[in-house]
DNA sequence: GGCAGAAGCGGGGTAAAGTCCGCTTACGAA
DNA sequence: TTCGTAAGCGGACTTTACCCCGCTTCTGCC
């Protein structure tokens, strides 16, 4: 019996459950959008969608958890896109591209989604017990690395490796207090560098 | 003027407020060492010491400030071999040697304190103003990488790309819940990707 | 429909980080 | 030695994440 990968409610999930969750979620949004993260605090979401402080906590476990939840949610559809979409996202194009441009796509999402991704991501992260983590963005590395011809290598390492080094500086960016800034240039540049790192790590 | 990398108070300490940091550096060590990090409160630091609340906040700025202290302290040495030792950490070795062997010194510096380094790391990081950061690690990276032929390529950015695959993949592994399992085993094969991963990104 | 028991709910309670501000102390200059 | 003042000190206060547990509401089953 493993423990989940992030803290999520226990599987089925009841009727009001569910309906609480959905409202949660968007408040969330809402007063994110409106008042920025430092605001959103787990009394004010509480009171603001009309639920007891015990619910708030009993549908995402810790602060951080709503920020994850909020990220979850916007990621469905870049999912979606890295998983079916037309190449080099998605399948049909060599592996080679194909982690190039999800580092470039997953640059852009995180810095659509900055606030969340900064609390999400910034938020003491819950391992699981015993084994290394296997977030999607992980995950979709490893399977592309597995594709490509690297010689002898320990791809859970390098997987984490590339995984640090695609989220660690956009986030250290992020977390700038001039964030907003020059933000397109700086994703340019770290766009740039990963694709410059994909191609010396994996050239044969 | 540039905000200090770290926090840190202001430059010329009156005599009573060193004597204070080092009575509470120690203290924070006995802590540490006796009940594990999430017993070491602020409070009970305070308490335990013997001094109020309010220096504890005016010494360290934060409670992460402690554990970036405490590891600075026993970063002092480390970096003393990392700057003048002998080679292949100091200098003399060819660069690509020297920073291969810094990450794996540095891995089992951050192991042998994976206390305060978890919790120094992990702590909500403080990002100075307006640029990038410059942790030791961060600078002295950039310096080897500097010393490289690397045809054409961001150091900038290729600096904080190597830095995160660096660290966190150790802090990962650092914050799972049996980190003391096989912890040899695990710095062994850090330390081999680590190599590894700078093989392949400085090979010409 | 009615029932049992699990799942969910609410909100008061606790602990710990971080702030404030009036008092005290070190220390350079006269 | 004395004095002015900037630095340091302490601890009450505020805020907020997170816990607890008695009560309520679903929902599968007869």
């Amino acid at each position: 019996m493993t423990e989940p990968l992030v803290w999520q409610a226990p599987q089925p999930e009841r009727a009001d459950a569910a309906r609480n969750r959905q409202h949660l979620l968007a408040t969330a949004r809402e007063m994110l959008a409106e008042a920025g993260p430092e605001r959103l605090t787990m009394d004010a979401l509480a009171e603001r969608s009309g639920l007891g402080k015990g619910t708030v906590f009993r549908r995402f476990g810790t602060r951080t958890g709503i920020f994850v939840a909020l990220l979850d949610d916007a990621e469905r559809d870049f999912q979606e896109q890295m998983l079916g979409g037309p190449p080099p996202l998605g399948p049909g194009a060599p592996p080679i591209d194909r982690l190039a441009a999800y580092g470039e796509a997953r640059m852009r999402f995180l810095m659509d989604n900055r606030d969340a991704a900064r609390a999400a991501l910034l938020g003491r992260l819950p391992v699981p017990a015993g084994g290394l983590p296997a977030s999607l963005s992980h995950t979709h590395i490893r399977m592309l690395l597995g594709l490509i011809d690297l010689g002898p290598a320990d791809l859970t390492v390098l997987t984490a490796q590339l995984t640090a080094a695609l989220d660690v500086p956009l986030l250290r960016y992020l977390s700038a207090t001039d964030a907003d800034h020059a933000a397109d240039q700086v994703t340019d540049a770290l766009a740039n560098g990963w694709r410059d790192l994909v191609r010396r790590v994996c050239r044969p």
